[in-house]
DNA sequence: GTCTATAAGAAGATAGAC
DNA sequence: GTCTATCTTCTTATAGAC
């Protein structure tokens, strides 16, 4: 790893912590392992770093969004992959899609970026949206809708389905960001959560 | 309104938007009409100002919890006015509860200081986690609970049932703190929510 | 590319006049 | 209780040797 991601890497970790403005750059140097004036051998400011680090999280997402097809935009290729869903593989889709956003380090740390610095900067407040608003929301409403037009699942409308079944997974997301301990107790609860809602909305489930 | 309090007035203002380390003490003086040496005539430091913060707006939340019967402890005593619930009491219910939280001055400043301090501070991220998601939960968990007892609602259990009724009103009220103008949306949102969660629960609604 | 030395300015806080 | 003047420390950034 070169010296410009170990710098992006740490420096990372400590907005995700503190936030732009409470990080020095003396801190970020001493978690590279070497004194501040090197990065500017690497970066021209400070704020080159934060940009950088947004670059690479951003480009990461968009990757990941189309490689998953969590976009909403591709959902109906996954149609195949879900049109004989059971509750069991609801149940692992809300899990995985969960643990997946807790547990994958630059996943984490950019969510908890973004959360630190979304009132400050009207573009970071947008991806923030977007990333955990939206396109999560775009992507299950296309998904439900199609599995009620194959009568996969019945009783409701696609948008409302899809804040249902997403909603309790963001709020055990943000709990688990404030409280890494609590994470058994919210597996269980988005589990719990899950067969209710394949129990409610579920046709042949 | 005293001089202090203008000030606390206004540095709550800045660090709810800034957070608390991209807010000087010149801001908080600025915003007052004051020059910064004086502040230190009612405060002793930048960090006295945020403790005084703190300080009022949880006794605050304590008394509106206790008033408004939001702490979880009090819930059976609402059994009575919810006892004959119907869908457009719960509908109203969860939409005053939407629109109070995002609407209140000082609750959505306080939300949004916990948002930008949340990882920084254990005890702040102590605070979110009760007010926007133990103590809601708790309550509508007892209170769903007895609604179940006297089979007004029915077919779930009553923590699950708490989450998915307060996850979509949470989602969206983050949502509209960093965006107002989706408030319009959230709203309807959230009716459309609450009224599949009635029609999905409801024995006699 | 990393270092030491250092500049330049910002930010928190105090002293003392009014 | 507010001000001007000032202090100290912190913070970002540059210069220039190695």
């Amino acid at each position: 790893m070169t010296t410009k991601q170990r710098i992006l890497d740490e420096a990372l970790t400590l907005f995700s912590e503190k936030g732009y403005s409470a990080v020095y750059v003396g801190d970020i140097a001493e978690a590279v392992g070497i004194k501040p004036p090197s990065l500017y051998k690497h970066f021209k400011s400070k704020q080159d770093i934060f940009n950088g680090i947004l670059e690479i999280l951003t480009q990461d997402y968009n990757k990941q969004a189309t490689e998953l097809q969590l976009d909403g935009v591709n959902a109906d290729k996954d149609v195949g992959v879900f049109s004989a869903i059971s509750e069991d593989e609801l149940l692992k889709m809300g899990r995985e899609l969960f643990l997946y956003m807790l547990h994958d380090d630059k996943v984490r740390k950019f969510r908890k970026l973004l959360t630190l610095e979304q009132f400050h900067h009207w573009e970071l407040a947008e991806i923030y949206t977007k990333q955990y608003v939206d396109e999560p929301l775009s992507y299950q409403t296309t998904l439900f809708s199609l599995l009620l037009t194959k009568g996969n699942l019945e009783g409701g409308v696609p948008d409302i389905m899809a804040l249902h079944f997403y909603a309790p997974i963001y709020l055990m997301l943000t709990l688990c960001d404030r409280d890494a301990k609590r994470e058994e107790e919210a597996v269980q609860l988005i589990e719990g959560h899950i067969r209710q809602f394949s129990k409610m909305y579920g046709g042949e489930l």
